[in-house]
DNA sequence: CACGGATCCTGATGGC
DNA sequence: TGCCATCAGGATCCGT
């Protein structure tokens, strides 16, 4: 489900609430993609279990591309919503344990869970940031979107050396992270920015623009809370709204809001892209 | 090494 | 109604 926007409303839903907390219990349902102590062995935290975590501060919230990361008085976990992920985090006392729920950590100031049906989401401890876990997870990544290394000649100088479709280029998460199959269909209409054109191929002009799309489809989804397609919710279990006024996503067949031509649906890497035929032009 | 495809898992949806 | 195929916000791994 969730791409940059979504993962950092949820941060901000319970950053603060959450900061300061003292771990009192955790429990684990059925295995994540990766398992918790999927660092053992080449780490410092070797054999790390959650029940370890019992004691511990958590002192702070942050977001790394599309991982969530807490730090602990001591070490910190890497949380990822995958595909179907969802934080809730509440004051009280949280509903008994379902299915889908994989993991439970019981705080001072409150419990945080994560849902997640598809289990494509993890949660791993990592003794620190420079552990080999947190680097093989962490190391790879673009830069972030709203970071000052995120610049328009960056952008250009990246994806002249992609021989790939731009969609699949943003969809990689290099050059820039946090743009999923939502943003990507979204910012390539709003650049006007045929799906299928090969990044190498894009003037510098046309990368300005696409590269200002980016910036904006991301802010304007930030400032909506998000979209919720099926079942994002904020950790307060709040809706998003981006999906309302979406311009192509999942609106194949509806009228561009522009020129009215049918929307395109189309298949890049076994994903689906969603395009004005009209107002893209590769 | 850069690319494309298969893959992990469960649930919702649509066609017959 | 039941059964089967397809698709869903991601990202890693593997073969070419």
């Amino acid at each position: 489900m969730p791409e940059l926007p979504e993962v950092e409303v949820t941060r901000l839903s319970f950053a603060d609430r959450i900061a300061g907390a003292r771990i009192v219990a955790v429990q684990m349902g059925k295995p994540l993609r990766w398992p918790f102590d999927a660092g053992a062995g080449a780490d410092t935290g070797a054999g790390m279990t959650p029940a370890q975590l019992v004691g511990r501060r958590i002192l702070a919230v942050r977001r790394r591309g599309k991982y969530l990361l807490l730090d602990l008085s001591e070490g910190l976990l890497l949380v990822h919503l995958g595909m179907s992920g969802r934080l809730a985090f509440s004051r009280g006392a949280l509903p008994a344990a379902g299915v889908h729920d994989h993991f439970d950590m019981q705080t001072s100031q409150g419990t945080l869970r994560l849902h997640d049906p598809r289990r494509f989401g993890a949660v791993v401890y990592a003794a620190s940031e420079s552990a080999p876990i947190a680097q093989k997870l962490l190391g790879k990544l673009g830069v972030e979107p709203f970071g000052a290394a995120f610049t328009q000649d960056y952008f250009y100088q990246a994806i002249r050396l992609r021989h790939s479709p731009i969609k699949q280029v943003l969809l990689s998460g290099q050059p820039v992270v946090g743009v999923g199959n939502i943003y990507a269909s979204e910012s390539l209409f709003h650049a006007g920015l045929r799906p299928q054109t090969l990044a190498s191929r894009i003037s510098r002009a046309r990368a300005g623009k696409l590269y200002a799309a980016i910036l904006q489809v991301l802010q304007n989804a930030l400032d909506l809370g998000g979209s919720t397609l099926r079942d994002f919710a904020n950790a307060q279990g709040e809706d998003g709204h981006f999906q309302l006024q979406a311009a192509v996503y999942d609106r194949a067949g509806l009228p561009c809001h522009v020129c009215q031509t049918p929307i395109q649906s189309i298949r890049q890497g076994q994903r689906s892209t969603f395009y004005c035929p009209v107002c893209q032009r590769p």
